[in-house]
DNA sequence: ATGGCCAATATGATTGGA
């Protein structure tokens, strides 16, 4: 079984690049985020071609989530418990049948928080808090579960290539870590850093200032392992050549195997 | 972390992203 996580930045603009990407990793399930469109305006028939079940849940302009599984779904929901008064679409909760049991997956786009004296990032923060009690009580359930997506969080400083230029900023400032860790530690494995310790691994570079030629990339995009889904971790790793193609999203994939048959 | 970008919007300027 494997599983992946890809923050497209406009499913309309990068559906031949997620075509492509989809025949050569083949992921059993993949979570798209910042998909920018209404439910109706998604492409699925690429999707639905290759075999995947799509369910998305989107709004106009910005954010916007997706989850495609080539096993049926057996549930989703959409919304992330606890925002009575939030709008975004920003999270979408999968649940599966595998031979050996369920696996739940949740696709998430956390608010990327900046700038940080303004109340986006409060807004942030009060989603992560939202985000440790969803996984609080999902823990409970015993059961694999992956939180995949885009955290917009840089966990530490060798998640970025220059950590002194972002100490200011929403994605890297103390309490933004914090929480991220208070997260990790209600018992999840980043799939990524259980696998490596090196420096150098991001999955995300900025179009602007040529941060792609430089390699100044940020690691923001995550897979978080409940314990029984952890114990079945094979191998992780990010698809950074994805960077490199036509057209890319300013993010790339990130993936796990895991030994659950499908 | 800005010189340099990209996407969406009734669009030719503004907003959001990270």
């Amino acid at each position: 079984m494997r599983v992946a996580t890809w923050n497209v930045n406009s499913i309309k603009q990068r559906v031949d690049n997620a075509v492509a990407w989809l025949k050569e990793r083949e992921p059993d399930i993949a979570c798209f985020q910042e998909t920018k469109c209404v439910d109706e305006a998604f492409p699925r028939e690429p999707f639905e071609a290759l075999g995947y079940n799509v369910k998305v849940h989107g709004q106009k302009t910005f954010n916007g989530v997706a989850v495609l599984s080539k096993l049926p779904f057996d549930e989703t929901t959409p919304r992330l418990p606890g925002g009575d008064s939030d709008d975004h679409a920003r999270f979408l909760e999968a649940a599966v049948s595998t031979k050996s049991g369920a696996l739940r997956i949740a696709c998430l786009y956390l608010p990327n928080g900046n700038p940080p004296n303004t109340d986006k990032y409060p807004y942030k923060l009060k989603w992560m808090d939202r985000l440790i009690g969803y996984a609080r009580e999902r823990l409970e359930l015993e059961e694999p579960l992956i939180l995949a997506g885009d955290f917009n969080v840089i966990p530490g400083p060798a998640d970025a290539r220059v950590p002194e230029a972002w100490t200011g900023d929403a994605l890297y400032l103390p309490p933004t870590r914090e929480k991220f860790r208070a997260l990790v530690n209600l018992g999840f494995t980043d799939a990524v850093r259980a696998a490596s310790d090196d420096a150098g691994l991001y999955t995300f570079w900025d179009y602007q200032a040529g941060a792609w030629q430089k390699n100044n990339g940020i690691r923001i995009d995550h897979m978080l392992m409940s314990p029984q889904a952890a114990d079945r971790l094979v191998a992780s790793g990010i698809d950074k050549h994805v960077r490199a193609w036509a057209k890319p999203s300013d993010h790339v994939p990130v993936w796990v195997d895991l030994d659950i048959d499908v």
